[in-house]
DNA sequence: AAATCGCCCAACCGCTGTCGC
DNA sequence: CGCGACAGCGGTTGGGCGATT
């Protein structure tokens, strides 16, 4: 590997960008396009390595940037391609128009991994913590179980967005293979295959309806606050696409059909949200927590009952928010099915 | 008003992957 | 195939700035 002497070099400038250098990159790169970046500098008159200038034109300079707050819908984008990329900047990038990965880096740094820290979700693994239940219950066992299992789900969920690459990939490149992959895409998501997390967040339930008691919450949400974001419920609703997968269950014929519609809902935030609230709708300090979910996801379960058509989606006698795994496991791998459709086919992930 | 603290984000560092010779 | 040059990526840093004491 032969590593750049790049800044090494004596007399290249360091630091914070001058309006002036700004100005020669930009004109030079408007005039001749970047081409090398190594030769850039010398050509443009510029003191700096090729380095600098390539990090300062992508994440500054380059005229496609949206600079500013992140939208709610951009952030429930950030949290889901998280949770099946990890820190893969700027795969998740390529999935957000106009911002740059290093943009998304510092948002996700400096404000989401604390708002979900706060909650009592593991950043890394978008799991609720396992500390806060052993410190909370005693339970070491099930707090053992449930880490356990948290390890076999991260596993479980590199698989299976690994599956949902490749099968992007294939469709992608061979149509005649594409619906056979769209079949086995559809199985995986009627398979009823929980969502990633839903597994910890029912064990999670089934730990705390058994050892809390009423007042009584894991360490990590004691201290649990309303989020600052100062908008409304109205405010928080977002049009999310969902993509719906209509499967025939004609064997011979094995038709898959693939249909979008346009809901108001993201399925993730609902997923969790239903969890919390399964486990004591009366406690006050849960409805922080939900308080807290739907400010990062975008709405509450009431509204989402709304959303979904009258609860039509949910009902089948379950009046909680949602008690319909399999339907919330559909939506979640919906969810993110969208994403990994909504890219670019000439993205580097999928 | 001054000092301190904490947050944010642009920029840097160092590593890996890719390509051409 | 091996090597070097280069681009790209993710982690980290540190300066600026607003909030707090």
């Amino acid at each position: 590997m032969g590593r750049s002497p790049c800044c090494e070099k004596v007399g290249l400038k360091k630091g914070p960008w001058t309006p002036e250098e700004d100005q020669k990159l930009l004109a030079y790169i408007d005039e001749h396009g970047h081409g090398s970046w190594r030769a850039l500098p010398a050509k443009a008159g510029l003191q700096r390595c090729g380095k600098s200038c390539r990090l300062r034109w992508t994440n500054y300079l380059r005229p496609d940037i949206k600079r500013g707050k992140f939208s709610l819908q951009e952030e429930q984008t950030i949290i889901q391609l998280h949770a099946l990329l990890g820190n893969r900047w700027s795969a998740i990038a390529t999935h957000l128009p106009k911002r740059t990965d290093n943009e998304i880096k510092n948002y996700w740094n400096t404000h989401l991994k604390k708002r979900l820290t706060k909650m009592g979700i593991d950043p890394v693994t978008h799991k609720p913590k396992t500390d806060a239940l052993s410190s909370g219950s005693g339970n070491s066992k099930n707090a053992a179980n449930l880490s356990h299992m948290a390890q076999w789900e991260s596993a479980r969920l590199e698989a299976e967005a690994r599956l949902v690459r490749e099968s992007k990939l294939v469709v992608v490149s061979n149509p005649v293979q594409s619906q056979t992959q769209t079949q086995i895409q559809t199985q995986l998501i009627n398979k009823s295959l929980p969502p990633p997390c839903l597994d910890v967040l029912k064990a999670w339930q089934g730990v705390w309806s058994k050892s809390i008691s009423p007042g009584m919450f894991p360490i990590g949400c004691d201290d649990l606050e309303s989020p600052t974001s100062t908008l409304s419920f109205a405010d928080h609703t977002v049009t999310i696409p969902n993509v719906v997968f209509n499967e025939s269950t004609d064997m011979n014929n094995s038709s898959t059909t693939t249909t979008t519609t346009t809901t108001n809902t993201t399925a993730s935030a609902w997923l969790i949200g239903d969890s919390f609230r399964a486990v004591n709708e009366n406690n006050m300090q849960l409805s922080n927590i939900m308080e807290g979910f739907t400010d990062i996801f975008g709405y509450s379960c009431e509204e989402h009952n709304t959303l979904m058509g009258g609860g039509d989606s949910l009902d089948n006698g379950d009046k909680s928010c949602g008690g319909n795994f399999e339907e919330n496991n559909k939506n979640y791998w919906n969810s993110i099915l969208y994403l990994v459709n909504a890219s670019s086919s000439g993205s580097p992930v999928f």
